[in-house]
DNA sequence: TGCCATTTAAATGCCAGACAATTAAATAAC
DNA sequence: GTTATTTAATTGTCTGGCATTTAAATGGCA
């Protein structure tokens, strides 16, 4: 392995890049022991803590991880859903939040997606999910409840739902989508919003999940994009009359 | 800022979380320059090396951006799609990978979210996006292609349809999903399948989205995910009967 | 022999200090 | 006033070292 020390890129990038390759291509396996960071500094000819940088930046995507002792190292480490979920949100989050998305823009792809599993969860839903759907309808009810924990619950809601459909790479591709929404939501609709309404709208697509009615479902998801589509819209509306 | 050193992460680790929290909660805003190397290990106390670590981390989710020279430094980076696209390509495709996701499941997944923008794209799409297909198609069309020209044109196809809906989240979230796809289709279906059946269906919803009709870009969207499940079906049963 | 305590070695985690390379601004020369 | 030069600030990299952790090897003891 040689490393072009006359690119205009650091060496540490460059070394990540070789060894992020390696393990995309599959040249490095799952569990596989990578040589020492003394090893590593000696095959690419730079010094330890420039290995040491690459191998950083390799455990900030998680796709390695390191031990200390006899016996440790860094080694390829197994990327599971459960890790890959809190960056995918991180990500979805600052997109939004950097490159100004329209409240439209990311409400509309929220729910496109979230429709999109809507059958397959209505076919799948174990009783578990409806059980948890039904849970945390009956939380939000609670009269005591803060805002903040009226959202949790709402995003947890829609979690089962897309759970439902029993497809991990489902799930994992709308958590970013469903779980960055609510900083954005927040924002716009926190206390604006009817909480008997969207109670009521979760009430129906329980209900429907519960028939195994997709078409009820698509529908009262639909009736929610619109509820908060048009909420979003008001509250603009007030906000700009006021200034 | 305060680090604690009897934590069980590691020093730079805890660093990068407290930078990356500030930024995500927008302590720190885009292009805001953060305090030198040096100032930073005064400030939480470590040595420079350390701080270096944590920066690299931050680097590698595209969180910073480091400059050289009298003005230079660490900058919040403006996290842009673009970006965000190759990422998540790369998480999408060792999930699949390392966590041994059934063709069936990951086919599933794909088909049901490019469905799921199908009605905005026949609302939505421009001249320009079809064209891209038409070219494609075309391209598809031409003997002398190989499989990986082939495989890119298909994606590129995909691409095209899904960017036809407008909305740059779906896009970014859609991206991963047929991008991490290609090379699970390659190792399976790779020459086995029938490209002109394949360009037929394109052509069908080509059509379909010219003539602004939604369920016929659903169908041809179906015919596709039924034609490439059957056909991975097939190709492991050979494979079966052959071992 | 078998079990437990100790030592040892290998590896990562962290630090101090230094020098090189880059870059923009300040300064000087014309 | 414009251009060339110097300067200072900052990141990039290296050397060398010590601390910490951990498993394995070793040795002592019943």
């Amino acid at each position: 392995m040689k490393i072009d020390p006359n690119s205009n890129a650091d060496l540490s990038a460059q070394i990540a890049k070789s060894i992020r390759d390696a393990i995309i291509s599959g040249d490095l396996i799952v569990d596989q022991r990578l040589p020492s960071e003394a090893e590593l500094s000696d095959q690419f000819d730079v010094s330890r803590p420039t290995v040491r940088e690459a191998l950083k930046r390799l455990a900030a995507q998680s796709l390695i991880r390191t031990q200390r002792g006899a016996t440790g190292g860094a080694f390829v480490n197994k990327l599971s859903f459960e890790e890959a979920y809190p960056q995918q949100i991180t990500t979805s989050t600052l997109l939004l939040s950097m490159n100004a998305v329209s409240f439209e823009t990311a409400c509309e792809a929220r729910y496109t997606l979230e429709r999109s599993c809507a059958p397959l969860s209505a076919l799948r839903r174990t009783a578990d999910h409806l059980a948890t759907m039904r849970a945390e309808i009956h939380r939000q009810s609670q009269p005591g409840l803060t805002d903040e924990a009226f959202c949790a619950s709402d995003v947890a809601f829609h979690r089962a739902l897309v759970d439902g459909a029993g497809n991990p790479v489902l799930s994992y591709q709308l958590a970013g989508a469903v779980e960055a929404m609510q900083p954005l939501m927040n924002m716009i609709t926190f206390s604006a919003r009817d909480r008997a309404k969207i109670i009521e709208l979760h009430t129906a697509l329980a209900d429907a999940l519960e028939a195994i009615n997709a078409i009820g479902v698509d529908t009262a998801l639909a009736g929610l994009e619109s509820y908060t589509t048009n909420l979003a819209k008001s509250v603009m509306e007030k906000r700009k009359n006021k200034a």
